[in-house]
DNA sequence: CCAACCGCTACATATTGTGTAGCAACAAAC
DNA sequence: GTTTGTTGCTACACAATATGTAGCGGTTGG
């Protein structure tokens, strides 16, 4: 076994790297909502798939379920998401530069 | 189409959900190597993968193929790996979060 | 009672990732 | 100058993961 292996970033880069696990955080970030308006959020993925990532986030503790307010991030979701904010930037940046590159090469 | 996915974080969000994009570009953050030793960084992947991943973090003008450095960020994916610094310092507070809710609920 | 939601499950299918074997190209060693 | 050990990379059969559809039982409002 590596020594990378039990590290934290390890870990979280594991479960970043689950599909949907991102786009469901990011959807919740503003606001909370029920099951089936993430669902639309995520562009109606199957409930499948929502379930069992909610499940995982709720067990990573970044995501809680209110029974008034629905499914919502938890304070920690809150914290992780709040560190995308400089990656949303470097995100519009990065889409210009390719379609930049990308003419040129024409 | 919902609004959202013609947007740069939706396709950046897309990448970084593939399994090993987050990995490879992690372990490449301080040194370039050679393509054997990415497999082996990553914890020995097939090298069916690391090609795939490997193109299509190229096209995504995230790493570079050097001739003599070998696999290396590109510059926009060192900028982008940068931002992964307070990510990592949530990690370790994440870790350690978790594990002290676990001990409660027993 | 009926309609319209809700969270959620079952299950067959499609997509994605894995693991192993091995090739051609180049380098240094004998 | 041919053997030995790397390199980057491909082929392919198999396993794991995600998708899409149908639909259940529960609650709420008309």
């Amino acid at each position: 076994m590596p020594a990378t292996s039990n590290r934290p970033i390890m870990a979280l880069i594991d479960l970043l790297s689950k599909k949907w696990v991102l786009r469901i955080l990011w959807e919740l970030r503003q606001s909370p909502c029920t099951f089936r308006e993430l669902q639309a959020r995520c562009g109606d993925i199957s409930p499948t798939m929502i379930n069992k990532r909610v499940k995982e986030l709720h067990e990573a503790q970044l995501l809680d379920k209110s029974p008034d307010r629905g499914y919502c991030l938890s304070d920690m979701g809150d914290e992780f998401i709040d560190l995308f904010t400089p990656i949303y930037q470097f995100s519009e940046r990065w889409v210009e530069e390719k379609d930049n590159t990308r003419m040129k090469n024409k």
